[in-house]
DNA sequence: GAGATAGTCGACACAGTGTCGATTTTAATG
DNA sequence: CATTAAAATCGACACTGTGTCGACTATCTC
């Protein structure tokens, strides 16, 4: 039932009931996850949320688990989606950085629970420790390019702009992550402090 | 058993065999976390390891977690035992950063495996969260101070240096966790990348 | 040596997971 | 539209891990 040879399908593909089903018991899922921890909660809660038994749940995921990596991969795939959209930036360091942490901020702001989600997960769920390691590698590789643009030496090694990148990145991952559980002005705050950083890494004068 | 009003114990403290066993299970907890993950450990394994009954680990313990909990709190205890031990810095940013970095590797070469596991189960078990945000805090001050000295305002907001010292402090954090699962030589690189940016975001060339 | 207190453990009840096989529903085909 | 294979459903079961209870033993204290 799933993947019905997505590369080159059919138009217009006849959502079968099958395909409805599992996305009923994903957005049951999402609903259920505003409410309770992951952790807390059981593969009951999601099916009978969903409107079908535990044991019928089971044909569509293996677990609990494998239902919320392919929530979260649906997540990605929106969040690369928009990524890909706003590519080609124009340049200008400064500008540049603003850019990019606007953009981080909307993320949180829309995507905020599942990111935490998926986060507090990854130690647990190797798919999605991976998936979220490979987000956070596209994210340094852009950190990386205005970084060598704003002139900071590109060589490789613990000073040279990937390493930099990387830590710039997972700083801004964790200063969100934190701040995404207090309060929207918390999250408007942790970008304006990460964006002072990323401009003084880069050399320039705030 | 536990806690025999620590405040004003009795001298030579006789380790009835209560407070044995009490450090048998934890030690064997502590063991059993190099070979498995603590969501894979069961009681069971705990209690057969520190040789007694699943049941009796109950006297002790009310749950595996709690368990964690104090083992995670003996390790902090360690950690702020050597920060009280090393603290009065003289001053000089350049060299207190450096100081404070070397300090921050020692502490994840020597604890690195329960640091892991407690941040991986800081979402799941408040009391882990809390021990935890409460040590980060005690760095956050320390990185203030530095940061003050070397020039940065201090003042509230997303740019002052209280600001800046958190978004460092959990950069640290996060670069550190992911190095340490790497190797001891990714480690060393974490901490030369993080002083980096500290020394930028301090207004320091480096 | 008579309590009391600390420690131990087998046995139980319970909650959640994952699977199996029997059954019904759906959709494609002549 | 009747047939039939595949898709989907679910009750029932076996299993694993948790936490508790009550009866028992060891250890201390006077």
């Amino acid at each position: 039932m799933p993947d019905p040879v997505k590369a080159g399908r059919r138009r217009s593909a006849a959502p079968s009931k099958g395909d409805r089903r599992e996305a009923e018991i994903l957005e049951a899922l999402e609903d259920l996850l505003a409410l309770k921890s992951f952790d807390a909660l059981t593969t009951n809660d999601i099916a009978e949320r969903a409107g079908l038994s535990r044991a019928s749940m089971y044909f569509y995921f293996s677990s609990k688990q494998e239902a919320l990596v392919a929530l979260f991969a649906k997540t990605v795939e929106a969040l690369q989606e928009k990524s890909r959209a706003a590519a080609g930036d124009p340049a200008e360091p400064r500008e540049a950085i603003a850019t990019a942490m606007r953009r981080t901020l909307d993320r949180w702001r829309e995507h905020g629970l599942m990111m935490r989600v998926a986060i507090d997960q990854s130690p647990a769920i190797p798919e999605i420790g991976a998936l979220w390691t490979e987000t956070a590698e596209i994210f340094v590789d852009a950190i990386t390019a205005i970084l060598v643009r704003a002139g900071v030496a590109s060589h490789e090694g613990p000073d040279g702009a990937g390493a930099l990148a990387g830590a710039l990145c997972w700083m801004v991952e964790r200063t969100f992550y934190r701040a995404s559980a207090v309060s929207p002005e918390a999250l408007d705050q942790a970008a304006e402090t990460c964006r002072v950083v990323w401009l003084r890494t880069a050399g320039i004068e705030s």
